[in-house]
RNA sequence: GCUCCGGUCGUCUAGCGGUUAGGACAUCGCCCUUUCACGGCGAAGGUCGCGGGUUCGAAUCCCGUCCGGAGUACCA
């Protein structure tokens, strides 16, 4: 059967990483079982409403490549219009909940603000239940109602929940979880504006667009015998409901951004893939029954099924998304990477990103990161790539195994492409001190700047010297070398990368590092 | 308070009545090696929240209990 899901955000603010993976459900078991995913707004609340919003989820999602079947961001559609403002401007919550108060499982209650703090301070001085139970209003007299509306009083409608009786709610995680409806309120279905509430609009919704599996995060489940009640009152069959874990910070409390970014695109800035993002968060309540990880969005599909889904909260673990993230980048070709990096340098948040960013996570004795400057080293070589590209794809094959991060090419990359690599001081005061330095780089200069070598003949000349220099190992020929090239103690191997850097560079930086001794 | 939900190495998880409780990240060690990484191998890390019960046998089933979380709005 095919299935028809739905992501139904509010549109109040950003997209952040719990709603992602909902999404993301959503989507794979689209893909997996065929049918449609439809995006639809729940804009019923006019006082928290965010106009940037709904731009703000078209997109995350048009970057993390969910695509969407109906929406307001589509032409169209079958069941338009698709954000609840404008379904609620065309009476379809008027016309259905006309039905609900034709057939009895709906009342308007004309109960004031202060009739209701009222009754609320009487119920908790008492200690009784909390909530609207009814009132004058739940079993009032026709006539008592005509005159109230006569009177123009303003109004709710509330929906007639039934008492004394149990409501099973069927949740695909969880089963069958029970409710006593005498511990539940009588629900506003549509608000004094007119407008409805989630409950009814959400309900309504998904019935007239044919929903098949609501999935929402687990907030919704203690309402959920209400929406349960919602369907039978119209003697709709209900959907099937799947509400989701939440997914906290490292110590447990709810994601904010003391844990990180908690803005999907601010993974995007920071250079985190979205085969990866998306394979991370995956797996995080939910697991293929295997022991796979490291999927391909096929084979994430291909195994995605609404029976591996936890019932427990999960934690956010930065530093597995980390390894994920350079596993990801170590997988993938050169010019795969190549394309990444250029993909993420074309979007916009990307530099807003990085002007705006203050570290948070710096260690005792450790400058803070400048975003600044990470956003222009990685900008200098995206823009040395398009007109290098052949010399930029050798330096990203060296540097692809080290890096966790698309936006670290650019630090990683850096002494390939700018002509004077900053030189570690350190590094140069024990390296260049070495009584062989002298002869080492001269020979250095006139054999590996004389050619284009291959790494095998890059090494075969440092051996040369070596021994003919009587030295026993190959550290101190290395070492001075390295920093001479680089300006650094670390990075890929020294041959490949004086094969990647070839004769001209070699000679410039050589002349530089003799300058220096 | 009330109502619900949850509870397996530090973390993400496998497990569905019989396993030395498996894998991955992180940690540590060894190997590879010119460095940093990557990779390979290995170690450490779990009284399966706790207590009862059912059973020849329980992480798995039942009851209780503790702890954590969510909801308790004319917000979603």
């Amino acid at each position: 059967m095919p299935v028809r899901v739905r992501f139904a955000p509010s549109p109040t603010g950003l997209l952040h990483v719990g709603a992602l993976r909902t999404v993301l459900y959503d989507y794979l078991l689209r893909q997996k079982e065929g049918g449609s995913c439809i995006l639809r707004i729940e804009d019923t609340d006019r006082s928290r409403y965010n106009p940037d919003s709904e731009h703000e989820f078209v997109e995350t999602l048009r970057w993390v490549g969910i695509e969407f079947d109906e929406g307001p961001h589509l032409e169209g559609g079958p069941h338009a219009p698709y954000r609840q403002s404008e379904r609620q401007a065309l009476g379809i919550y008027a016309s259905k909940i006309a039905e609900l108060e034709a057939n009895g499982h709906a009342y308007k209650a004309f109960d004031t603000t202060e009739e209701i703090e009222q009754m609320r301070e009487f119920q908790q001085i008492n200690k009784v239940q909390i909530g609207y139970y009814g009132g004058d209003w739940r079993d009032a007299d026709a006539s008592k109602v005509e005159a109230a509306i006569a009177e123009g009083k303003p109004y709710v409608i509330r929906l007639k929940v039934p008492r004394d009786r149990k409501i099973v709610v069927q949740d695909l995680i969880r089963g069958r979880v029970e409710f006593d409806s005498n511990t539940l309120p009588d629900p506003v279905l549509i608000k004094a504006d007119g407008m409805p509430t989630y409950h009814f609009a959400a309900m309504v919704d998904d019935h007239l667009m044919e929903i098949t599996h609501v999935l929402r995060g687990e907030e919704w489940i203690s309402t959920s015998p209400i929406h349960w009640l919602i369907f039978e009152a119209f003697g709709w069959e209900p959907p099937i409901f799947v509400h989701c874990p939440v997914i906290v910070g490292a110590d447990g409390k709810k994601l904010s951004k003391r844990h990180g970014a908690t803005r999907v695109l601010d993974y995007m800035a920071q250079g985190y893939l979205k085969s990866a993002l998306k394979n991370f968060i995956a797996l995080i309540g939910w697991s293929p029954g295997d022991d796979r990880e490291a999927m391909s969005e096929q084979e994430l599909i291909q195994a995605f099924s609404l029976s591996g889904l936890q019932p427990s909260p999960g934690k956010f673990d930065m530093e597995k998304l980390k390894w994920l993230n350079g596993h990801t980048i170590r997988s993938m070709t050169a010019e795969q990477v190549l394309a990444e990096i250029e993909g993420l340098y074309a979007e916009e948040h990307t530099k807003g990103f990085w002007e705006n960013f203050v570290d948070e996570e710096v260690l005792p004795n450790q400058t803070p990161r400048d975003g600044k400057a990470i956003f222009e080293r990685f900008e200098k070589f995206v823009l040395f790539a398009r007109t290098n590209q052949e010399y930029a794809l050798e330096c990203i094959k060296l540097e692809q195994e080290r890096v966790t991060n698309l936006i670290e090419f650019g630090e990683a990359c850096e002494f390939f492409i700018v002509e004077e690599p900053a030189m570690d001081p350190k590094a140069v005061e024990k390296w260049f001190s070495q009584p062989h330095a002298r002869a080492l780089f001269d020979h250095i200069r006139s054999v590996c700047g004389a050619a284009v070598l291959t790494p095998d003949e890059m090494k075969a000349a440092l051996v040369a010297f070596q021994e003919a220099n009587g030295i026993e190992k190959l550290g101190p020929i290395v070492h001075p070398t390295r920093v001479a090239l680089t300006g650094k103690t670390f990075g890929p191997g020294l041959f490949e990368l004086m094969s990647v850097l070839g004769p001209d560079r070699i000679v410039k930086r050589i002349d530089r590092a003799l300058a220096m001794l």
